[in-house]
DNA sequence: CGTGCAGTTGAGGAATCTCAACCGACGTGG
DNA sequence: CCACGTCGGTTGAGATTCCTCAACTGCACG
């Protein structure tokens, strides 16, 4: 075994046991139901850039980030990308190949150095039918995504551009608390593509919203929020 | 008991039994199980116009339609309404308030006389826990409808209103199969707010796609689809 | 020090919305 | 049975939002 590997091997066992004690579906089991978890899981590493499933793959397994982020998005047919969602530690995906053995539909990309944990079909088809708790969680889950993206489909159709960016902006201030500077996740790139416009469009609306003295620019990707109320009601 | 309550029973009865055999979030399961459930089901019946939820409830049913339809539709901050989901018999709804304890985000309407079975969520607990294979079929159900609404909200991002019409279209097609002609199963109205535009826009763009030679409008809900392949990439 | 990429700014044009008028079907009340 | 109002749908004209393309800046990285 190579130096290499041995640092691979530390880093997925420490990630291991992390992976599952963070696991919102999973963290209302005891311990020992948490080691027979653990085993059943596989950790795996991905650098930035490199994608963890494709659209037209068939791989079954749910994959649980750990560390870092994934962007889960979708290409049109005209070729244009859509982000869909960037995952965080605990949150999961792969749920449609997995509970209906079709294709991915979705791209899942790492965005920095994340390691995520996998769980086969069979596996978690045990473990769900052994602890029929951890579907209830996953159902509660899905069922929040659900609302989220139905949410979201929502604004693309009611809402202007500028009403979409306004809210998002309003959205990280809740999550944050506390100051009202909030940290931009993404790149405007990404911003843009994750609201369904352009990056032009985007920069522009928040010359805007700035100019309306709704918000206040600090660096690019810090931005503070001086009226949330109005923010919200475009 | 009067004439009308005999009626309004065996309308009841008969909707409970066609309710859990048809729907297939159940039909895994044997005769006794089936009964079981039955008992544990409730049936409503909604004339059209009447609402099963709205935003802001708290009711912890899942609603599942046998006959009927019912329009599942959001209200933006602004007041306009976007269309999220038609429920055709053996859907359901729900699952938002069910599984997270919060209120309902949506609203949902009976699109005409409609039969309900709606299960509280003491009640599905315990089938989930005694029936864990239920949960499989929900976690399908729910993941499929994730996807479907991830797909919706990508496309109101990257597609112009004539791709997403044409799209439209083209998915009636391969349910209907076999003849060319599909009938639209929303009004105009209803169309328009389910792909995020205005009546107006869909009445030109319609015209449009007819001009073009890719559908002939046969009545006002009947369209001959010319081009399939055309159709989809626009 | 160049190259490349993210972001910004400007100008022009295309897509789509809004408002208003009009048509036809339908149901209601006189 | 007819007149009327309502509602869904269509059509037109003008306004608006947003995209596209192109140029330019600043920054990171080799």
């Amino acid at each position: 075994m190579t130096k290499k590997d041995q640092s691979e091997k530390r880093v997925c066992s420490v990630s291991h046991r992390g992976c599952v004690s963070m696991v919102p579906i999973f963290n209302h089991l005891d311990t020992l139901q948490m080691e027979e978890i653990m085993e059943t899981v596989q950790a795996h590493s991905f650098k930035r850039g490199e994608l963890i499933y494709r659209a037209g793959d068939t791989s079954d397994v749910l994959t649980i980030v750990n560390k870092g982020s994934l962007r889960i998005y979708r290409l049109s047919e005209s070729g244009k990308e859509q982000l869909v969602r960037v995952l965080k530690p605990g949150e999961f995906t792969g749920e449609l190949a997995l509970f209906n053995e079709t294709v991915h539909e979705n791209y899942a990309e790492a965005m920095e150095a994340t390691s995520v944990c996998q769980i086969t079909r069979a596996s978690l088809q045990k473990l769900l039918i052994k602890y029929p708790s951890i579907s209830l969680k996953i159902l509660q889950a899905l069922s929040s995504r659900l609302d989220e993206s139905e949410q979201q489909a929502a604004q693309f159709s009611t809402e202007s551009t500028e009403q979409r960016l306004a809210s998002y902006l309003a959205d990280l201030l809740v999550e944050d608390d506390q100051s009202a500077i909030v940290t931009l996740p993404l790149t405007k790139k990404d911003l843009a593509s994750y609201i369904g416009t352009t990056p032009e469009t985007v920069s522009r609306k928040l010359k805007e919203l700035e100019e309306m003295q709704l918000i206040r620019r600090i660096s690019s990707s810090k931005i503070e929020i001086l009226d949330e109320e109005k923010l919200l009601f475009l």
